[in-house]
DNA sequence: GAGCACTGC
């Protein structure tokens, strides 16, 4: 253990011994000088936030600083304090369960900094969030209180930004964030205290992030971990990290009234709606929110409570409204319509106006609105689900969890007490619903996750320590796919290729991509499709402008197929003058446009750094789209599909018949492709497709195409007479090469023996005059 | 001839 006397929070206190308060002065007697293990009580560490000057900085505090720290100090958390560090330094982990308002995010991991002064070993303590918005603005919110400089002391890591510096003593970071530098530093040395917030939420990088810290601790006695979660669950927690301890913080909301319906509701649109506007003509003032599943149906409702909110203002003479929509496609300037105020009333004492926000699961977690008393909840979201036996990701309307019910009721109590209308029965919500979400871990195709986790020294994912195991299945799915494109060998060891597929931030295939583009020439153009294919479409098609909204998109298409039109439209996109404008002109979203230049920078970035050179072909070069698409092909040749004599698409291994999904640019239907993803709605669509020829298939993944596997199609019969004829010209170039191999070795011999010829003839002249 | 919950590296 480190020298107390190092300590920068109590340095300061032996020499203002005179001036201490009672407190300070139990921070000073025993505990240092006694060169004790670096422990404080809850008394010391108040008793320096006290203090006139910073122990961090050594500045003296601000009027600011002394006016958060009254706040701070009402915070539930803080009456725990005592509780929470003689738990943390009798255990290596603690499970905290705090509620909304209950000050962990912000106050714990500050507990942990005064304890272990990880500055004093050139350490940090880390605080992982599952969002960046998170990550970057509690940072702030915890440097003003600690009154140092943002970047500083105090910091925050996410992706394309890190705030941090040499003096970085706490940084909050997105899971994901931590999980890549494991990759490099895998059992995390840099930091001394690893506190994982929002638990319950159980994102895929969360889960993988606690098996790790599990991992990471049994081999690191000093590291300590804190893992906060906002639900009643901890049980499952607490077992899992080895009957950890528990605190529970009480939270600060306010309560929430519960309605059911007495009967099921057939039509939940129509009858959150009919709620919606029951609520505006009788309940007091107070804005509503309405959770529905995605954006369609969230516009139409818009479009119907417009007209019925209407009609009831006219008939019965109620206030005015202010509908608005969200979800997380809207352009930011509409969103930024759900913090305007709800209008006044329209007579001066007339009825007040009122606010609906009609939302998608958006406003569960990610987006607070000020000012929400009603909850309507329909008891739906979309989500994710992973079916490995055909290998697809989808999106479903399903019902929520109770844990789900609970969340959306609770964001009617943030600033006074609520109401939640549950348009669902009491007995449907206790005998119907599930307890808590599924994990995303068992939703999601497992491939990126299992090559990070072979990254980051974890062999053994059959025995993986994880909170809900995954599928077998899953698994083999993604072994099988890492194998395929080579990032693993057939032990299931990672790979030259595999090392540095991991290093991509991006699904294994695109990385794959990029890689094998280098071999093509044309690793700057590949790059941008990657980018291209990592973020939210990016052509809009509104409602109201769909036509022209086509023609723009046609100015861009190419007849090779999608994955060129959207290099077409980045490269557009570069070359233009004033981006915004021009997006909007094109029917183009610009966010995504931003994000896609975004994510190229950092995908150049990482192949510059492992080696790989940013090259391009000759634009006028007929072989310039072939050589992209090629290399298209070696990130994507399992997702092909032949098209069949009967005008049918079939997949190629699996054979599922598929259609060109219609916001494709191919206007004929080219006889094999490659395609980005398989949608499944009511059809089974392809979408982003491109042409290649069965010949790359056979070329650049062969041990993929070994057809003895593949289920008898027309394709299959196409790709082994392609597989014949090179047989066929392999074994004409083979009997050739042997044939010219044999003349060669009989011209050499030949020569051999002319030359032998003529040393003995040599050597017996030699001889002979010598004689 | 159709859809796109939400995050994240």
């Amino acid at each position: 253990m480190s020298d107390i006397r190092n300590n920068p929070y109590l340095a300061h206190m032996r020499d203002g011994d005179a001036a201490s308060t009672d407190g300070r002065k139990e921070g000073t007697s025993a505990s240092f000088n006694a060169l004790v293990p670096l422990q404080t009580t809850a008394a010391q560490q108040e008793a320096v936030e006290n203090d006139e000057c910073s122990g961090l900085t050594g500045r003296p505090y601000t009027q600011k600083y002394q006016n958060i720290l009254a706040k701070r100090r009402d915070l539930p958390v803080n009456k725990q304090r005592q509780k929470f560090l003689d738990l943390i330094h009798n255990n290596q982990f603690v499970v905290l369960v705090g509620e909304t308002g209950s000050g962990k995010t912000t106050q714990i991991p500050q507990y942990m900094v005064y304890d272990m002064l990880p500055q004093v070993e050139g350490k940090m303590i880390a605080c992982t969030q599952p969002r960046r918005v998170a990550a970057t603005s509690v940072a702030q919110r915890v440097a003003d209180e600690l009154d140092v400089k943002l970047g500083q002391e105090v910091g925050y890591s996410i992706r394309f930004e890190d705030c941090t510096s040499s003096k970085t003593v706490l940084k909050y970071c997105t899971d994901g964030m931590l999980l890549r530098e494991a990759m490099s530093d895998n059992l995390l040395s840099r930091y001394s205290a690893v506190i994982l917030d929002e638990a319950h939420e159980r994102t895929l990088n969360t889960d993988i992030l606690m098996s790790l810290m599990k991992n990471i601790a049994s081999q690191r006695l000093d590291i300590k971990i804190v893992v906060m979660s906002a639900t009643l669950d901890s049980e499952k927690f607490q077992k899992y990290f080895n009957d950890a301890p528990l605190l529970s913080v009480p939270g600060r909301t306010f309560p929430v009234e519960i309605y059911y319906t007495p009967e099921p509701e057939r039509d939940y649109l129509e009858a959150a709606i009919k709620t919606a506007l029951q609520i505006h003509a009788a309940e007091p003032e107070g804005d509503i929110l309405v959770f529905l599943t995605g954006e369609e149906e969230i516009e139409e409702a818009c479009r119907l409570l417009r007209a019925r909110g209407d009609e009831l203002i006219r008939r019965a003479n109620s206030g005015p409204l202010l509908i608005v929509p969200l979800y997380s496609t809207l352009p930011p300037n509409m969103q930024q319509k759900i913090f305007e105020k709800a209008p006044e009333p329209r007579t001066k004492g007339g009825a007040p106006g009122r606010k609906i926000v009609v939302s998608t699961n958006v406003a569960e977690t990610s987006l607070t609105i000020d000012g929400i008393v009603y909850v309507i909840d329909p008891g739906f979201a979309k989500q994710k689900v992973y079916n490995p036996r055909v290998r697809v990701e989808s999106l479903l309307v399903s019902p929520i969890s109770r844990a789900a019910a609970q969340q959306r009721a609770g964001r009617a109590g943030r600033t006074r007490p609520g109401k939640c209308f549950r348009l669902y029965t009491e007995k449907s919500f206790n005998n119907d619903l599930i307890e808590q979400t599924y994990p995303e871990i068992l939703r999601s195709n497992l491939g990126s996750i299992v090559l990070q986790l072979k990254k980051l020294g974890i062999n053994d994912l059959v025995h993986l320590d994880l909170m809900d195991p995954c599928a077998p299945e899953v698994l083999m799915r993604a072994l099988e796919l890492l194998h395929y494109l080579g990032a693993l060998d057939d032990d299931a060891n990672l790979t030259d290729i595999g090392h540095a597929i991991s290093e991509f931030p991006i699904d294994p295939q695109l990385a794959k991509m990029i890689i094998s583009a280098q071999h093509y020439g044309c690793t700057n153009e590949v790059l941008s499709i990657a980018a291209m294919l990592s973020v939210p479409n990016v052509f809009i098609r509104p409602r109201e402008a769909q036509r022209a909204a086509d023609m723009a998109k046609a100015e861009f298409a190419h007849m090779d197929g999608d994955h060129m039109s959207l290099l077409n439209v980045y490269h557009a996109y570069k070359g233009c003058a004033e981006p915004t404008q021009w997006c909007w002109d094109n029917f183009l979203q610009y966010r995504s446009l931003k994000a896609a230049d975004n994510i190229r920078e950092q995908l150049r970035r990482v192949a510059a750094k492992n080696d790989i050179p940013l090259v391009s072909n000759d634009f006028n070069s007929p072989d310039y789209y072939p050589l992209i698409r090629k290399a298209l092909t070696a990130g994507y040749f399992m997702q092909v599909a032949h098209l069949e004599r009967n005008g049918q698409y079939l997949t190629v291994k699996d054979n599922q018949i598929v259609l060109l999904h219609p916001s494709s640019v191919l206007e004929r239907k080219p006889e094999w492709v490659v395609y980005n993803e398989f949608v499944l709605t009511k059809r089974h669509y392809i979408r982003t497709v491109t042409e290649v020829k069965p010949e790359w298939l056979l070329e650049i993944a062969p041990q993929y195409y070994d057809l003895s596997g593949f289920p008898p199609c027309e394709g299959k019969r196409i790709l082994e007479k392609i597989v014949l004829k090179n047989a066929i010209s392999l074994e004409e170039q083979e009997s050739k090469k042997r044939k010219k191999e044999k003349s060669e070795k009989r011209e050499k011999k030949e020569k051999r023996d002319k030359s032998e010829k003529r040393d003995k003839k040599d050597k017996k002249e030699k001889k002979e005059k010598r004689k």
